[in-house]
DNA sequence: CGTCTTTGACCCGCGC
DNA sequence: GCGCGGGTCAAAGACG
């Protein structure tokens, strides 16, 4: 909708940060007006002498507004500190060359710098001279201290984005010890894996069905190639009435009765109803078991966001939970099969927990991509683990116990049904990221005078994060508190959408991270190098990228690399 | 006006 | 067979 919002800002970060405070100087739009505005007020402020108050406090602005209006009025002078400052320095020219056109008219016009020659020039307003200059140097201070914090956010940016490469690095490593270390085991379970690929594939074609089934679920989640292959797989084996072990089709039943007129992106589940009179009924443990991820976070907001857009399609009443649950569908492409339930805690209701089914059939912002990937990577593990038998080794929270030693209170895997599930446990303060080494960015990004707003809590690098992260530093230099958006804003459809966007591949990649530390799979070492390349590209990608409107960025790069890095299907 | 959320109703699977 | 709970649908209202 309104996703050229961000595009007129060169640092996507500040759009993220303060886009949404109307009045703020980094709401470019009112920005801009209020510096035009306030330099056209000046001119015949200056000229007639008897409108300077009128100049000097813009009619339409608060405080922040006239500030911002004069603030402008002398960047010129100083060096623009970061692309938002140049660029609007740039609609500055305008103002200042039409100012400077004003002074030519012989008009006494008033500024910081010549002010004091004015004033003495003009005796009946030396007063209004001097407090004007006043407030040109109040302005001006405050301009400085709002750029000293910008460039400050900058680098602190920087080097939590470092910090976090280098955790991510380490998780990546240590993965890749610990794979190593079970080569033999590894081994096996390769040569099992592609067993069970085979197998499967004679599934396909009609054989019995396997637990194996979910691994085609998990491993497409994040990958956008292999979505689409497994979607157009999906609808041509649906249509040929050969469920396939695919999310879609897994969906079972009630997908096919999706054929919801609100959307065309359950067509393929709907022919799927329609070719196929009970298309799960032949697999049944596809219908009964779709593997799930689910993320426990901490967060006041009323859904995390992770990069997608969201579309709620219900809400009801969960047993022994007085908190409503939520069902959202993905409406980032359409068909879409991914969905989500969001339900608080019972026990502790500042813990959102966020339940992922699905993967998706589209290319994902990097945020979205962070997400996907871990799920997909938990729901990979969670798959391996509850291989039956040939793996027996695969005990699922022993997989999760080895291959994330630091973090074993993050993942659990509970394979009782209903639906095998993976839980991301993001509420413990001791983040597995932060016992491999305590990293800035889970830290300084919460303060906790903001708790009543988002609890700064780890999760929020993960889930929330993605789409508040810009947010963090902005409380924290704004104090502001945003409100937290109704799920219509943070669905989709919205400007939150532009904040969510530009999340910060910091967190995306920290995520991929522990994705890639999740899934100790061999199948899943191409993610793992994606994972890395995700983080190493990312900051690389946040550079040269980093605006928010265009999700098909470099970072799709990463995408289609991580697309190709799944062998899985 | 289009899109999204809300919410009661409905469908389905499961357990008794 | 019945009731319960989970999941989804779809009409109505809200919102931008």
């Amino acid at each position: 909708m309104d996703r050229g919002w961000g595009l007129t800002v060169e640092n996507s970060d500040r759009v993220g940060f303060f886009g949404n405070k109307p009045g703020f100087g980094f709401n470019l739009s009112p920005r801009l007006e209020h510096r035009s505005s306030g330099g056209l007020i000046m001119f015949p402020v200056s000229s007639s002498g008897k409108e300077e108050e009128v100049a000097v406090s813009p009619p339409t602005g608060g405080e922040r507004r006239v500030v911002l209006g004069e603030v402008d009025f002398f960047a010129e002078k100083k060096k623009p500190i970061n692309g938002v400052v140049k660029k609007e320095e740039d609609s500055h020219a305008e103002a200042s060359s039409c100012r400077k056109m004003a002074v030519n008219t012989g008009l006494q016009l008033v500024t910081a710098n010549t002010g004091s020659d004015q004033s003495t020039i003009d005796d009946g307003v030396t007063c209004d001279a001097e407090d004007k200059r006043a407030r040109h140097e109040l302005a001006q201070l405050q301009a400085e201290l709002e750029r000293m914090n910008a460039e400050n956010q900058r680098l602190r940016g920087m080097l939590t984005q470092v910090s976090s490469n280098y955790s991510t690095l380490q998780i990546h490593m240590m993965t890749l010890m610990q794979q190593q270390q079970n080569s033999k085991t590894d081994s096996t379970q390769e040569q099992e894996i592609l067993g069970r690929k085979s197998e499967e594939k004679k599934h396909e074609n009609g054989g019995p069905l396997v637990p194996r089934q979910f691994l085609d679920l998990a491993p497409g989640a994040a990958t956008q190639m292999e979505d689409e292959q497994a979607n157009s797989s999906s609808e041509e084996r649906t249509l040929s009435g050969s469920p396939h072990n695919n999310t879609e089709p897994s969906r079972n039943k009630r997908i096919g009765r999706e054929d919801s007129p609100e959307s065309e992106s359950w067509a393929p589940n709907k022919a799927s109803k329609l070719n196929s009179t009970k298309p799960v009924d032949q697999s049944p443990e596809a219908t009964m078991r779709k593997a799930r991820v689910s993320v426990r976070a901490r967060s006041e907001a009323p859904m995390i966001s992770d990069g997608c857009q969201w579309r709620k399609y219900g809400q009801k009443m969960a047993k022994g939970n007085p908190c409503p649950r939520a069902y959202y569908r993905c409406t980032m492409a359409v068909g879409c099969p991914v969905r989500k339930q969001v339900q608080r805690c019972a026990e502790d209701r500042t813990i959102l927990i966020t339940t992922y089914e699905g993967n998706h059939n589209h290319p994902l912002p990097p945020a979205a991509m962070a997400m996907a990937s871990t799920t997909s990577a938990a729901a990979n593990m969670l798959l391996s683990g509850s291989m039956p038998s040939a793996d027996g080794l695969m005990n699922p929270n022993f997989l999760a116990r080895t291959i994330l030693p630091c973090s074993s209170n993050m993942a659990t895997i509970s394979a009782s049904a209903p639906f095998p599930t993976v839980t991301l446990d993001l509420t413990q303060s001791t983040n597995p990221l932060q016992l491999q080494r305590p990293s800035p960015q889970f830290q300084v990004p919460f303060p906790q005078n903001f708790a009543p707003v988002q609890t700064p809590s780890v999760p929020q690098v993960f889930g929330q994060a993605l789409y508040n992260q810009s947010k963090f530093s902005g409380l924290q230099m704004s104090q502001e508190v945003n409100d937290v958006p109704q799920m219509q804003g943070q669905t989709s459809q919205h400007p939150q959408l532009q904040h969510q966007l530009p999340a910060h591949p910091l967190f995306a990649d920290t995520l991929s991270a522990a994705t890639a530390a999740i899934t100790a799979d061999p199948n899943f070492t191409a993610a793992l190098a994606a994972a890395i390349s995700s983080i190493i590209g990312g900051s690389q990608a946040n550079n040269a990228n980093n605006n928010p409107s265009t999700p098909n960025n470099t970072t799709n790069v990463n995408t289609s690399n991580s697309n190709n890095s799944f062998p899985g299907n």
